[in-house]
DNA sequence: TTGTAAGCGTTATCAT
DNA sequence: ATGATAACGCTTACAA
């Protein structure tokens, strides 16, 4: 069930230019007379002499300690102004064994869910003058537990994951970090984490029954990737068809594959031509469910008259396809900006009053069902 | 022209708990005992001393030093395997002033079309150990510029930048890092710069002589986020049109807004409305394309007999579009790799014997034309 | 081939 | 409120 590991970062020797293409000894300067830069760069001595103040007051100044004189501070800054003078990460890392960094892992970045998620993130973290790492796992449990083992090297303030669904490896790294995590998305089996998300349980059954609503009887699922997420909904949407008694284990079609458009095409036409009463379909994700609207078309299938066609996310380009889709939409930017400021307040050592917070969903009827 | 400045990395204060919730001050343990760590995590140090050698030895055993014995070697490596040492970038960056990170710059992360760059990017450099930061400017030349100052405070390795379009503010301090650099994507006025990617002049040229050899001779040009290179595929479909006496000005649809299937098909049903007697139009990009053909079903504008319909990138989505979309496929898996390998050379200090590396594209006849 | 010594640029700690 | 001093964990330069 689990890919083939691809990439093992922790495992990777550091680029080593003169290992890899033979020794290009570069004549360097000679340098280190005791308080000559190496990096080319300003340092942080370099601002404290032209302010006329020790480093570490200067070091106070520039972080905003507010038990540094306002003179002095404004003395520091301008120093700092005037020498272009950038701290250095890697430095203050290490002195403070703490870095200004937030981590965040996705599964993908071809689904458009995770760069808003992203872009939601961004918003919250970058004022706050913390840098992002962006990992993407490619819906592999081996490459979270890579970029997590990664990540966790750059000691981050936090991170910020995508569901549940991980190794029992990085699950004790995790713990053992003691980093404060946000997971994100998924709500159903975060028992005892902190999670920002929605019940995907809930809005898999909430299809079944708007499907059910609109006078479908035979209803088919279609999913693709298998996340825990996409698995779930499969879940919830099978509950509450087998509760109205509608429940056909043979309209249940599942493939590894990435979801993409022209792969919903693909399983459109398998389910239609194996299942010609069909009468609606649950999309897992919407690019499967544009790729069948779009086969339909090409096939003459009428939707939703023949087939009622539902999809999940509401990606942006839904509402413009013909006919429009009918989707549920998730509220991807609120999940980013809500589970980002919850790392906020754990990363400030505050206790978290509502740990589990569900964002919801929304049906959005359009023409498509 | 230039969008508001919405992001100030280097202007923001660090994050800090205490100033931002008020005081929290956590009891820490005592520490530093001499050889005691802060971090609980192992160190060089302690690898070394159950390796039974000088922590350099278990340094360059772990760089892959080729110096080392091999008896050595192993002994340090199964020492870190046991204590799970990962080494501690800050502190490796500090040391040798150098990180083992690319950054890479790229206008959206929205458009497919850059999140398969950064894939193939990261294809390469994630098995030399090196880490990949991402960053999104969203078009904007200004976050473009901040995320290069942010960047270089990092020491990156290198950079990936997208296209030549910078403020010369970033210039001069891409210029004085002396940071080896490869752009991508265009290399229509890359005079002295590494650069990996085809001619968007040329491009735009092609879709133009295509259009024409379909016998098209009202065509339009439409493009959306008017960043360089969407402008450079237009100056090239232009100056085609010219050179064949068809060129009409009032045929050109540019707004700044975001490319997007929705805004597609809003220009086109402008443009269609403003020139009943258009017969094909050059989208800047397909998710505009694609929002033309789904509105033009919705009109019943018959594609391509009344209007020719051509897009730009060739995005996953095309081949499935009704009917399916004639595109310009552009190389973007390649240009990834390509700048990759191509920078990787530069970190070595290697000369690039070919500084400019056209990939090419290739027009995608479909049904749209 | 291995080791010693000395920083890298910053911040924590403890004085003052 | 400010500063002296000692790390932080690693690598460079040089020595053996």
């Amino acid at each position: 069930m689990v890919g083939l590991r691809t990439l093992q970062p922790s495992r990777c020797l550091p680029f080593n230019p003169d290992a890899a293409y033979g020794a290009i000894t570069l004549m360097t300067t000679p340098k280190n007379d005791k308080n000559t830069r190496t990096t080319g760069r300003p340092t942080l001595n370099e601002v404290a002499r032209r302010a006329g103040v020790s480093p570490i007051t200067a070091s106070r100044a520039l972080r905003g300690i507010p038990s540094v004189a306002e003179a002095l501070a404004q003395r520091v800054r301008e120093a700092a102004r005037e020498l272009g003078y950038v701290v250095n990460p890697a430095a203050r890392a290490l002195a403070s064994a703490r870095s200004q960094t937030v981590a965040v892992v996705v599964p993908s970045l071809g689904n458009q869910l995770f760069v808003e998620t992203l872009e939601a993130i961004h918003a919250v973290m970058r004022p706050k003058g913390l840098e992002v790492l962006i990992g993407n796992s490619h819906y592999s449990r081996d490459e979270d537990e890579d970029l997590i083992r990664n990540y966790l090297a750059y000691q981050p303030r936090g991170l910020l994951l995508t569901g549940f669904e991980r190794t029992e490896s990085a699950r004790r790294m995790l713990e053992a970090s003691g980093i404060p995590c946000v997971y994100m998305m998924d709500l159903d089996s975060g028992a005892g984490l902190h999670c920002v998300g929605f019940s995907q349980l809930r809005a898999g059954a909430a299809a079944a029954e708007h499907l059910i609503a609109r006078g479908r009887r035979r209803m088919a699922f279609v999913g693709a990737q298998l996340d825990q997420r996409t698995l779930l909904r499969g879940e919830g949407f099978r509950r509450a068809l087998q509760q109205a008694g509608l429940y056909d284990p043979s309209l249940e079609l599942l493939t590894p594959q990435p979801s993409s458009v022209g792969l919903g095409g693909e399983l459109f036409g398998q389910l239609l031509a194996a299942h010609p009463q069909l009468d609606g379909i649950f999309f897992g994700n919407d690019d499967l469910a544009h790729g069948a609207l779009l086969e339909a078309m090409r096939r003459g299938v009428r939707i939703p008259e023949q087939v009622a066609v539902l999809g999940f996310n509401d990606l942006p380009a839904s509402a413009f396809m013909v006919p429009r889709l009918s989707s549920i939409h998730t509220p991807r930017e609120a999940i980013g900006r809500r589970a980002a400021e919850m790392l906020l307040a754990l990363m400030a050592g505050q206790s978290v009053a509502e740990p589990v917070q569900d964002m919801g969903f929304e049906l959005r009827v359009r023409e498509s069902t």
